[in-house]
DNA sequence: GTCGGTCGGTACGAAAGGGTCCGGACGCGC
DNA sequence: GCGCGTCCGGACCCTTTCGTACCGACCGAC
């Protein structure tokens, strides 16, 4: 996986005692997450679950084809596949990667053998659990609470935590497509937060400026989830 | 708690096996749930999880004091106090009493006691968090995608479900508060529903006529969540 | 029966956002 | 350096929803 001089990326695997990470990691498989793979479809059977390194992972609610929206995002303070830790195989959500990285992998079997015989691990993964029914509270009240540049504000935000880049390599028409918005409403609001100075957009690309001035502008709308995560698993 | 001819009126409790059940019990203490009770502010730290027998209960996610939204519903197939389940003692969310009723309370203690002592019993309450997910998730969904008289809709079916009775007692001003909206919006799209057939409305009442219209009206988005209860957690 | 509070119906202008289309700009491949 | 596909900017008009206000209807208390 890493270097074992260093321990790895991934939030979760880190906050583990290292001997049970030794132990889990025969299991631990590294993979590519390429941008637009999709890792698990609405209802599928999940084989695995992805302990990300490093790149973006959305879930997105989907309910008729074209009722679609993101409910949480995932970085390398998450992990995918919430189903199996719950002991179900299948989740009605999907999860498709949203920028390019590496994650490590492990077969839901293998996965659900791990919890069995490491509890501090299980109750890591809960706990994440928590963490992530936060965000998509979140989620569903900014929907129907925030207005769209406020929205904007809070997921350009969300993207900068996990990837730790200053700069987000995503078009408008994506952007729309997670928020549930029409594409020149996007391209609108960037404007305006442009105009304020927060951030610089340009083809593909938004640069975020002022990080303290997005909070602002994301109205109340961000860091709950953030803070929860922090309280209950840990800064590492 | 229930007579002892019949099974608990708590669908999770009633799909545990009558052994774990009759070791349970004493934990188990009857509780009457009052209409706007509060049993969980967002950050409290949670003493009791509740299995709902009859009533209803809203978990309410909240941000700013003026921002709150309901994400999930809980009647008698669920419970209250996931962030117990799930090894932690807070949430982000408030469970607000919706619909007065009765329950059966358990310590936090005494429920982690339970769940190490009952693994069966700790599945299901894990595939219940599974579900509710998936109803927090097209929560998010439909705030994000659909009209006001969609949403309308799919909260007038979830709570029809989970009461089982066609006559429901709740003010507009109430519903705007749950939905997110304004409370005239909410006498406008009651009025179109009640214009199709599909409901009676009168001061703080409105009964469901036509329950497969207004599945109809809620345009694919009601029912995913419920499917996987079933599916997960079985018919009983 | 009267009073006061709650609840519902309605109406207005204003704002936010949707649907659609078009044109220009950028950038990669050849 | 040409061409084509992608991406962005802007425009049009329309629907939905908001904010606010006002008034009438209902209901329980006395």
């Amino acid at each position: 996986m890493n270097s074992p001089d260093m321990g790895p990326r991934n939030r979760l695997l880190a906050a583990l005692s290292p001997r049970d990470l030794r132990r889990l990691s025969s299991s631990l498989e590294p993979t590519s997450l390429e941008a637009r793979q999709v890792l698990d479809g609405p209802h599928d059977s999940i084989k695995h679950a992805y302990f990300v390194e490093s790149g973006l992972i959305s879930v997105v609610g989907t309910a008729e084809p074209d009722h679609r929206i993101e409910v949480g995002m995932v970085g390398r303070e998450g992990m995918t596949g919430l189903g199996i830790v719950l002991g179900d195989d299948r989740s009605a959500n999907a999860t498709i990667v949203q920028s390019a990285g590496t994650a490590l992998r492990i077969s839901s079997a293998a996965l659900r053998e791990a919890m069995k015989v490491h509890p501090a691990f299980a109750a890591i993964l809960l706990r994440y659990v928590n963490v992530f029914i936060a965000q998509a509270s979140q989620t569903a009240l900014a929907n129907g609470r925030g207005r769209l540049d406020e929205r904007l504000a809070r997921w350009l935000l969300m993207w900068h935590d996990r990837l730790g880049d200053a700069d987000l390599i995503i078009t408008h028409e994506f952007l729309a497509l997670l928020l549930g918005v029409r594409r020149p409403g996007v391209t609108v609001a960037l404007h305006d937060l442009e105009g304020r100075g927060l951030i610089r957009a340009n083809r593909s690309l938004v640069r975020i400026i002022d990080r303290d001035g997005l909070q602002l502008a994301a109205n109340g709308f961000y860091g709950i989830p953030e803070a929860e995560y922090d309280r209950s698993i840990g800064l590492n």
